[in-house]
DNA sequence: TTGATCTTTGGAATTATTCTAAAGTGCTTG
DNA sequence: CAAGCACTTTAGAATAATTCCAAAGATCAA
């Protein structure tokens, strides 16, 4: 089935961003399977495990340019953790304030309604919905 | 007009804290008049200029304290950066990204709709809006 | 292949925040 | 109102997350 495994290259290529080896193993950490949540740290972690060598510091560069390009999302929800989502399509998210767990949820069943106009002279960027749940 | 202005060490003394010189002082400049924002150093530099000496941990431990207390909120728009927003009540936010500013909403005119349960094992604490903008 | 440009890297630097131990203050009791 | 104890403040050190830096290493177009 030829074609069916990602070209991660091709996909940072059309992303504007130059194909090294650890862009390349980073976004098949991240973009391999499923939808993730992952911090610099965690993620680092990660691909260390595969036996690429990526500097901290790497891993923070990309992730900078990834969300940068749109092809990840960043998520604040608590001082000094920001969280980076694969999912860049219309979500939400839940975050559970004992652990710092962060969960998806689908935006298309959600209506926000009666949101007051922009404050002038600017634009609508995105609305971020995030319930705070606890254990 | 006796009684008109606000006693601040009450308020606190009732918050269970006790109404401290610093304290007091924090509390004149968060609470004396309309809502604000405020972080840690901006917050620091405007009780120092009312000639009052404060450390900023001593700003640090108060602004914790009162969001414990239930005085303050606090909100998380950008990696690095917490604002305490002393409205305490339902509203949400606009947040400029250009510029870090960060502006209350009433949200009773605002209807979230559809919203999934909680995952299991976890209740709601709190519905979060921020609406992102850019000039 | 080669050079120009872009990336990576380790470590230092920066920023925001918390911790610590000592000194100071507020409060309760007698 | 003096004493004592618990709570606070403080300056500076410590920590944590992230960015900066200059040098070494890749990538790519020609």
């Amino acid at each position: 089935m030829p074609g069916t495994s990602p070209d991660f290259a091709a996909r940072l290529r059309s992303a504007g961003l130059r194909p090294t080896r650890q862009r390349v193993a980073l976004a098949r950490v991240l973009f391999g399977a499923g939808h993730r949540h992952v911090t610099a740290e965690s993620l680092h972690a990660e691909v260390r495990a595969t036996r690429i060598p990526v500097a901290l510091a790497t891993v923070y560069n990309a992730l900078n340019q990834f969300r940068d390009a749109g092809l990840l999302r960043e998520v604040v929800v608590a001082p000094g953790r920001s969280y980076f989502d694969t999912n860049t399509g219309h979500h939400h998210h839940f975050f559970v304030e004992n652990d710092g767990e962060l969960h998806d949820f689908p935006s298309d069943k959600v209506t926000i309604a009666g949101l007051p106009a922009p404050p002038k002279g600017t634009h609508l960027s995105r609305v971020d919905v995030v319930v705070r749940v606890r254990r």
